[in-house]
DNA sequence: CTGAAAGCGCTAACAG
DNA sequence: CTGTTAGCGCTTTCAG
């Protein structure tokens, strides 16, 4: 099929050890030789076999990155991050999507590291699994998820904090029952987030009201559903902080729908601060995320862990998340993007 | 380092052939041993080395997916349609990212094929490159792109349709001045857009005035900076024609800045109907792209392709696009999403 | 500076 | 049903 160094060292003469050299530019080679090699390469279309070579070299310079949900912009933004801290080691990256389907993590775990993939960033589905890790072979940095035994690195927003800044922000802008709209109650972070909801309620000396906090997905429409449901109670909150900004948009556009007015009657905070967040016609209150620094740092983590795999890194790491003020709770000052 | 099947095979005393033959389920081999062999596996961690079985199967079972812009929601939506389609071919996707550098694209391209991945689906960065091609191997759709000399598969919205369909929605809705804020000249996809456009104005003896047709990047700043370019003008237009809904959003945002009235006295209509575009506080009135069917098209050809690698199947699809009226065009019925 | 030979981990004939 | 052998395309000793 494929031209290999085999048909240019016979074409050539020579032995394909030569051939082999020439194109790896090692010094040792006669420049005559190493030039000729060269372009009767390029004249044949020589691909290397990055199979052949991963298979001798024991690595492929190649990343693996497993996320929930690419149509979540949260995902996409740390996606251009790793991929361009990535790229600036020479590595590719491999994109995996689960679609929070914890079998399909798992399949892709293992099929990453079947591809030998000399590393792996992952933002797992769910952090109460003791299957998932097994047999890891291969360095795993986890991206806001903790596994269960902790014996991995990871980078993650401090998410407790996070959420207490968010219901602080809503306390102090005056609303006087906040409630919780979250994603799946077996995500670490969420729970996280709605620990950190409950401590603000608790220090401002508000009832923590069980009947005005739900779970449900990290997706717009379970926002949408959720608030509905909020807003059915006899006693429904004047306040909600979402788990993330995709639900809080699913909120946002449930409480415009009932002709409640924003932010007077009902405020809303998110987490994250998504690209689509900031524009004009929304611009969410919410916490922000450094997702490209994130991303980065958790390529950084990796990084490290491939070059010494023998010795075991620990580097873990909690960002400081920040309150941005939107124009969806009470105090804003309204400024451009 | 880690462990291969003649590891296996020397701890139970065969050869390493059996192993390999009952990991693959051979129905020639023995139950007896094979559900020993199986069980000594997964005791000692076994994981199948992907690279050495991919050199002598000759094929990997993964696939190539190129895009230009991953936080361009247009690409997630294709990209998951690609993934799940792929998936239940038995595929992985290797999702690459260009950020629109042409450099990038050729890199990823000879990567994509080092890495013998048995096919590429790709939107091209640009239409008018000869070098971008040569020496491909692999099987290679097109997703709303040409190559130069036209002998790539490729699935594609009907874009000088779509540009037509706009632009008429706009006279028809009452608009007197329409301009045009595209992404790059040197993008084809754009170009068609661009096209249609001005056959519906010539269509509806409307001029055609290049000072209000103005082309910059795909993204919401450059829909920003063009839209403010254009009402600077002392003829400015009353309504766009937007390349994409990412430059239409920057392009809204501009206009409310400058407190002109959506739709009344401005109207803007963009290209792609992405999943921002529908939420209510913005319901962009757009071209629909059928996203995650013209992916699965995709896939389908390419899948044709891999299994006729010698026959040269000749599959070009153009799909029809769809006018979506939202709220930032006057004629406007307000529905639910 | 160049070649011969071994081997990465696996599958695929070919024997037995 | 199982083992032997060869080989995928490449890099890496080890000689020369």
């Amino acid at each position: 099929m494929s031209v290999t160094i085999k048909d240019i060292a016979k074409k050539l003469g020579i032995s394909y050890t030569t051939v082999s050299r020439a194109l790896n530019r090692k010094p040792q080679v006669n420049e005559e030789t190493m030039e000729k090699i060269i372009e009767e390469a390029k004249k044949m279309g020589y691909q290397p076999n990055a199979l052949a070579r991963g298979l001798v070299k024991k690595y492929t310079k190649t990343l693996g990155l497993i996320i929930p949900d690419i149509t979540n912009p949260y995902f996409p933004e740390i996606a251009r991050g790793v991929e361009d801290a990535a790229r600036k080691e020479g590595y590719n990256v491999l994109l995996c999507n689960t679609n929070w389907d914890q079998a399909q993590e798992e399949a892709y775990l293992k099929i990453l590291q079947e591809k030998r993939v000399d590393g792996i960033i992952m933002k797992a589905v769910l952090d109460n699994d003791e299957n998932l890790f097994h047999h890891m072979n291969t360095p795993l940095v986890l991206l806001n998820s903790r596994s269960h035994e902790g014996n991995y690195n990871y980078v993650e927003i401090d998410n407790v904090r996070g959420g207490f800044l968010a219901a602080e922000h809503l306390i102090q802008s005056g609303y006087k029952r906040i409630g919780f709209i979250g994603g799946t109650t077996r995500s670490y972070s969420n729970n996280q987030r709605m620990e950190g909801y409950k401590l603000a309620l608790k220090r401002y000396h508000y009832p923590v009201d069980e009947g005005i906090i739900l779970n449900g997905e990290f997706n717009t429409k379970s926002g949408y559903d959720l608030m509905k449901k909020l807003l059915k109670l006899k006693n429904p909150p004047d306040a909600i902080f979402a788990g993330n900004d995709v639900i809080a948009l699913g909120a946002l556009y449930c409480v415009q729908e009932a002709k409640l007015n924003i932010p007077e009657d009902f405020g809303v905070v998110g987490f994250d601060h998504v690209d689509f967040a900031k524009i004009p016609q929304i611009q969410l209150s919410t916490i922000k995320q450094p997702k490209y620094y994130m991303a980065k740092q958790a390529l950084d983590i990796l990084m490290k862990e491939i070059k010494n795999k023998d010795i075991k890194v620990n580097n873990k790491m909690v960002i400081e998340p920040q309150l941005i003020i939107g124009k969806t709770t009470k105090n804003t000052d309204i400024k451009a993007v």
